[in-house]
DNA sequence: GGTTGAATTGAACGGATGTTCAGATACTGT
DNA sequence: ACAGTATCTGAACATCCGTTCAATTCAACC
């Protein structure tokens, strides 16, 4: 036996990567064997090394390209501080929720990235930690919000945002809207001048 | 060769629990070997299964012990709920900066856990959080809090609360009682009733 | 000083690991 | 009908895994 019918490589990289989403996901990177990934996407242990150089490479693949669509989602809208950051706590909840197994990996396996790997996605979330920083001065100049310390506000109000994805099940009590607006309330009044 | 001059139970013991503590925090309890373990306990991988009966009780137990602690370190404070709140979150930040390797395996390693150790370490987690959430419903019954939900504040004050640990460190621009005091401000302001 | 028992070694168990590769297969274009 | 090539298998590689256990060593007690 071999190859099998109307199987083709559009097809089974995305399957590759997506199973290996999964299952990291689920178990952990350390906790799942490319032999696991093979048996889910339906095929023999080797075939992946078509798809990817090595294990590493297919975490690293999917951090990275998570990181780089997080960044390429958001920009600033042209507005005051205060709308900024409404803007970017909301779509910061929708983008989380809506890639949960995503967001579980770049969060949980940044200690299994070799570490010119773990440099480039360091580098990344820096980025973004960034930008929400950037809303929280200007606002803090304009006296609209009044903060200590911006720094700290920053890891604050992206760890309460993140934070989310942990409890969050869809069908459950509140819907999206719901939970977004309710956080939001609560970053709007932990950073307003008082 | 065998046992070593001066060797104990009551010193091997501990070590062990040690050294899982110390690799699992860094490497993650799948990329840990019970040779690794022992290697740093300096003895043979062998000689473990004295001191646990397997590699999943050795990561239970510290989990274990960890949540048993953290709910035996604190009781609300005879007050009201904006001093038992203030309380509760400086309490937090302090034993969470205390022990951050055990916070991150508290955090990590939940799916590693095999199902009725899972079980029992969510209980006691929900426990924990059940006490935040006990307090702000008192100060949402005396309108010291204005919260649409309780358990959602619960969550996110918990999320933002632990993630000092994953930027915190020891030496750096801030000491532990700037950080405890920025943290309980945004804290309050984000459940006051304005 | 000999005996007992706790502490540890070192080898062994069956099986899993990431990765490589020659060979087999089936689709594509002629 | 045939050739070429992209895709995949299946076996092999050396190495590691968690766990068990007979044999060994050392300290404490009588």
């Amino acid at each position: 036996m071999a190859r099998k019918q109307g199987s083709h490589a559009d097809i089974t990289g995305p399957k590759v990567r997506e199973a290996a989403l999964r299952l990291f996901a689920r178990h952990g990177f350390a906790a799942v064997s490319m032999r696991q990934i093979a048996a889910e996407v339906g095929v023999q242990a080797g075939a992946l090394y078509l798809y990817t150089p090595d294990k590493q490479t297919l975490l690293f693949e999917l951090m990275h390209g998570h990181l780089e669509e997080l960044l390429a989602a958001w920009q600033a809208p042209q507005a005051g501080p205060m709308a900024q950051l409404e803007d970017f706590a909301r779509h910061h909840i929708r983008f989380h929720l809506d890639r949960p197994e995503l967001v579980f990996i770049a969060y949980m396996e940044l200690r299994n990235l070799e570490p010119e790997n773990f440099a480039v996605i360091e580098r990344l979330r820096r980025e973004y930690e960034d930008r929400l920083e950037a809303i929280l001065k200007a606002g803090q100049v304009e006296r609209v919000f009044d903060l200590p310390d911006t720094k700290l506000a920053t890891m604050a109000i992206i760890a309460m945002l993140t934070g989310v994805n942990t409890w969050y099940r869809e069908g459950g009590r509140l819907d999206r809207d719901a939970v977004e607006g309710i956080y939001w309330d609560m970053v709007r009044k932990a950073v307003a001048a008082e």
